[in-house]
DNA sequence: GCAAGTTTTTGAAACGTTTCATAGCGATCC
DNA sequence: GGATCGCTATGAAACGTTTCAAAAACTTGC
């Protein structure tokens, strides 16, 4: 099959390609006559351009990469979707690349993106001793905007939620309910999300005089449900059970939870416990869940809208937005509220 | 910042351009040494590249478009895990394009990635009215793989699960437990996997001499939590309510299943439930779901594969995949088992 | 040390678009 | 009726790579 160019519209329409491609770029400069024949001859030909060749010149591809550390946490779909919309209404595709955790494998994802000269990157977490390739990136002229995680320099955007907030919230809840002996299912602490979260729940637990059991101070390698009843039958052997649990996100939560009532224990009575991300199925759990939320698809949405800034405004400057969590009480933790409610 | 080309390497390296082309494309016939000294040149300058220029002399894109639904239901994620692992494999790229369900945009994202020459499509859904771009598409050459759907055609591929049996397996299942006033919660009956679903289940219910009940026959918009909940009201308004119910979705399943036992109803005693697609979620639910399971990232990676095939393989035959849906029983239908107890 | 091979490198053409300086063509004005 | 002006259309150069026929540089064997 013979690719259809520029050039067969042109002979079709009895133009110059020069024409075409004004047609196509600045028809307002070409006479309505002739628009109108170019017009007809593509669509009777079914022209479709060739990105390949424009970008050439100088235009921008018009995509953005979005790397995302897993597609299986509710929370980044929601991401996601701000990324798309934002994505979307300038115009743009979203080229998603869900990392396996195998850094050499997110290297070649990289590779191709910047091959493909994509106008910029949305990060949400960089694999192991990837942050050099990272900055080579940048340094070479992708922007590249740090996406739920705050940029350490004044030089790159980010937009992200306060973790250390976050982690006081749902610290100052449990001891305000008059917990004390707690527990801590945490992911990698060298995440910074998951470090930020256990020092701002510290800091509260410190401050209210209540206590995390060293036994159950538990920090899991993957923050799935899988990961969540694991760290509750942990819990459940140790020494001395706590009687309030924070998770560090709702998936783990929502283990914890099932595990706790599995083996027979009551939430909140025996277990009060405390999610983070506020996931849809938050509500839809055994015991609705009490959590941290964060504005997901704000975050997205955001992120991509200063990618995109980057990418085309001369004139952008960076800028850190720090958006604030907020806690949605539920059953989970006992406080007076409704126990299983439909939302309407 | 003046763009690096492989003209700036092959200077650096004092070799000729065709010679760092090879180096990158066909390393074992350009002699060691020079190789070695290109690959210098490539590092200490940081050149990366460029894949439309590329493109252009006739490589193929590497990446692959995927048209999504909604990806709030955590199905179509399992299902993009697959495609992304598929298309990783093979070195490509997904983008992924979510619809909003206006049709507009659906074509104006259609139309980018053919700009793009993507290397085909996966297509999830079609918008109302889009059918002939997509045909008109595949007509100029571009590769679209149906994904979760069965393509009418032997002209293409298609990867499905066979939606009819899925409702029949749930018709059956609640025949079998005595049930014989039913609802049906389904989705728009112009998608086709929710008219399949709709008459596999009739054709179990009727040769059972069991009753859809017209009142509780419910055809919702958007397959939503939300929406479900709504249905379960109108099935309460209902003036003879069924003893089950069956949801063309777990989404749609949950909602139901949240609102009735908001209502003060008991699972299974008053309403036995049955959902589709068996996310992960459907075990964390208040009642554990019985649904139907789909193969999803089976779906997505064989669908990847398909229209890999069919973008590289000279000898590519189209072929239509058909996946045989399960029955996962738990408590919501109250069959004897397990209540909820942990997974592992 | 030379012919005949073999391995490696070269350089120009091609890919499909955009851009831009220039040319063409009427209309308008004295 | 000729100069001037504004609107349109033109066509060649440029973008960064790959390809491929041809040239150059080495190896052999004698």
């Amino acid at each position: 099959m013979k690719r259809l160019t520029i050039l067969d519209v042109a002979e079709r329409a009895g133009v110059s390609v020069g024409t075409v491609s004004n047609a196509l770029n600045r028809p307002e400069i070409v006479a309505p006559k002739t628009l109108a024949s170019i017009q007809a001859a593509m669509d009777e030909l079914g022209f479709v351009r060739n990105a390949a060749a424009r970008q050439l010149t100088g235009a921008k591809s018009p995509a953005i990469g979005l790397i995302v550390l897993d597609i299986d946490n509710p929370f980044f779909t929601e991401v996601y979707r701000g990324v798309e919309t934002a994505a979307n209404e300038a115009g743009y595709l979203v080229v998603v690349c869900g990392l396996s955790g195998d850094p050499t494998h997110e290297r070649r994802q990289l590779r191709l993106l910047e091959e493909q000269r994509v106008a910029g990157i949305l990060a949400t977490r960089v694999g192991k001793g990837n942050s050099r390739v990272y900055s080579q990136m940048r340094k070479r002229g992708m922007p590249v905007v740090l996406l739920d995680r705050r940029s350490a320099s004044r030089n790159q955007c980010s937009v992200s939620v306060d973790d250390v907030a976050g982690g006081r919230l749902a610290g100052e809840h449990l001891c305000g309910l008059g917990h004390d002996r707690l527990a801590l299912v945490n992911g990698p602490r060298d995440w910074s999300q998951c470090a930020d979260r256990r020092s701002g729940f510290l800091t509260a637990t410190d401050g209210a005089g209540a206590r995390l059991l060293a036994d159950a101070d538990i920090e899991v390698e993957k923050m799935t449900i899988g990961a969540g009843e694991a760290a509750a039958h942990h819990i459940l052997a140790a020494a001395k059970r706590p009687t309030a649990i924070f998770c560090a996100n709702d998936l783990l939560a929502l283990g914890v939870e099932h595990a706790l009532i599995a083996a027979g224990h009551r939430v909140p009575e025996d277990f009060a416990i405390v999610g983070y991300d506020d996931v849809a199925f938050a509500t839809m759990a055994f015991v609705p869940l009490t959590s941290v939320r964060q504005p997901a698809f704000e975050l997205g949405q955001r992120g991509a809208q200063q990618l995109l800034g980057e990418a085309t405004d001369e004139a952008h400057k960076h800028e850190q937005v720090v958006f604030e969590p907020e806690l949605v009480i539920r059953a989970s933790t006992g406080a007076e509220v409704e126990a299983n409610v439909p939302a309407s």
